[in-house]
RNA sequence: CGGGACGUGGCGCAGUCUGGCAGCGCACCUGCUUUGGGAGCAGGGGGUCGCCGGUUCAAAUCCGGCCGUCCCGACCA
């Protein structure tokens, strides 16, 4: 019984290695129509601890949670000129119903700014009746011409904020609040990444907004990994909407907004960050199963112990599961809670009843711990934090490795060929970054020296961040 | 949409060149022995060989067409 490679290594074939945890970790898979995927109960339990801990934040920013249709009318998506030509290429258009033609064509919404400024001009009236705040829980669909599960479908889900403001400068804020307060926190507390923020170069913007913020993420190939966007849409769909207010003095002024969201692609990006050569790896706050108890063989006691330990786990409201399943021989299941991604395992048999200990291992970095039996519970909460704040640094170190600093971009070519490179903006500029495209490279954004978001207009060294991406 | 590879039980593949009973590993089912890092033995079930047409006594194999998947280039959360 020696431990043979489950998966493929990350070091042979990355893409490989990715498709191999999706499988065995039983994540997700192919759906029958091209870019579509099935979300396995496993991967989307991840996605609901997901959805929990960013719902909790949006509403804590003051957003409420609404819905609005899937499809829309093809005429609105034409109302924004950026917007239609930006989606254009990716849309699904339905042409029939109920077995006739349709009149006017309608899309499945790719993003939902237009169907909801539509409502939004009804609801706004007064400056009394701003700030507007909503988000909504989803499934968008973009045709994409080359999938992989998580990271690009053709339909995802996803959470999508629409808010409307009476000044430039509100919108401007609220956007930055999200990326901050909802998306950094989440991504760096919860999944224990480490993410750069920033804004997008114009180029990359997104279709119909005046400034884009994004968080990336690098994987373990070091490769980039856009996690999330919050945009400055200034008044561009109000004016096509006619989203309008009277401010406290009588005047008719348009809204200022913002748009906002991230997707199933997080499931991906935590996949190919904390994953190793033993499949995937869950930080503790996120993961949906954060122990498994494990029988490993009946008699003595051991089931006893297993439920005593359970107990200790309940009470203190950890996420548990308890493996009593001895058909299985033990490799086979400690192997498959490793795929999975658990945190901690507890592993309680005759001979530990014996002894009067138990083993507690890790996942992250495997080591095997005894403890005393009656303890056992209440250590391994503890040392769920701990493998919490050390899987955080463990990712800074891995990224800040990666991360070079360069003048040229030659130095960027080569740097970006396993990680990120740090440049002077002022030495890329929009020719450059056109130049790098052709390599295939990107500028994943633009932030102050110190890593803060650029200042409206008042920066004059921002620093640019290249890197390939998914 | 261009360039390359590939479609054979649930998954991974051999067989195709040189036409002649559809195979192997894993998974699955039954039984026994096992169980502290993917257990062993024995028995068993499951495939219109991507689809359509052609050649032939005979096609997974040869020919034509179509469909689909994956990888590499132009878009995105």
């Amino acid at each position: 019984m020696t431990r043979q490679p489950v998966l493929t290594p990350q070091s042979e074939d990355f893409p490989r290695w990715y498709q191999d945890v999706l499988s065995k970790a039983e994540l997700a898979e192919n759906g029958p129509v091209r870019g579509t995927m099935v979300i396995r109960p496993y991967g989307y339990s991840i996605w609901e601890r997901m959805q929990a801990e960013l719902d909790t934040r949006i509403k804590a920013a003051g957003a409420e949670n609404a819905y609005f249709p899937l499809f829309i009318p093809e005429s609105y998506l034409r109302k924004e000129a950026e917007h239609v030509e930006g989606f254009a290429p990716e849309l699904a258009v339905v042409t029939r119903g109920g077995g006739k033609e349709l009149e006017e064509p309608v899309v499945i919404r790719p993003t939902s700014e237009t169907i909801i400024n539509t409502y939004f001009s009804k609801w706004v009236q007064s400056y009394r009746d701003l700030p507007l705040l909503v988000n909504q829980w989803a499934n968008v669909v973009r045709w994409e011409l080359r999938p992989r599960v998580f990271l690009r479908t053709t339909e995802f889900l996803w959470q999508e904020g629409h808010t409307c403001h009476a000044t430039a400068g509100e919108a401007h804020d609220y956007a930055t609040r999200i990326l901050h307060d909802v998306y950094l926190d989440f991504m760096v507390n919860v999944m224990a990444l480490p993410v750069l923020v920033g804004a997008k170069t114009p180029s990359e913007r997104f279709a119909g907004a005046i400034n884009t913020f994004a968080l990336e993420a690098m994987m373990r190939d070091g490769k980039a990994l856009q996690m999330g966007t919050s945009h400055e849409l200034g008044q561009n769909f109000a004016k096509v909407f006619d989203t309008l207010f009277l401010d406290s003095e009588g005047r008719q002024e348009h809204v200022w907004q913002t748009s906002w969201g991230v997707s199933t692609r997080l499931v991906g990006g935590l996949i190919m960050a904390h994953g190793d050569d033993r499949g995937l790896c869950i930080p503790p706050r996120l993961a949906p199963v954060q122990i498994v108890v494990i029988l490993v063989r009946g008699g003595g006691g051991s089931e006893e112990a297993v439920a005593e330990v359970a107990g200790s786990l309940r009470a203190a409201g950890v996420r548990h599961r308890v493996d009593s399943d001895v058909e299985t021989s033990f490799g086979r299941r400690a192997t498959g809670w490793e795929l999975k991604g658990v945190p901690l395992r507890i592993e309680v048999g005759p001979r530990d009843v014996e002894a009067g200990l138990a083993t507690i291992v890790r996942r992250d970095d495997g080591t095997k711990t005894q403890v005393r039996m009656g303890e056992a519970g209440s250590l391994a909460v503890q040392l769920l934090e701990q493998i919490q704040s050390e899987m955080l640094d463990q990712a800074r170190l891995r990224r800040d490795e990666r991360v070079a600093d360069v003048d040229t971009l030659d130095q960027v070519r080569e740097s970006t060929e396993n990680g990120f490179a740090r440049i002077p903006w002022s030495q890329v500029g929009e020719s450059g970054e056109a130049e790098l495209a052709e390599d295939g490279i990107s500028i994943r954004l633009l932030h102050r020296p110190d890593g803060s978001l650029p200042r409206a207009g008042a920066d004059t060294e921002l620093v640019a961040i290249a890197a390939r991406a998914y």
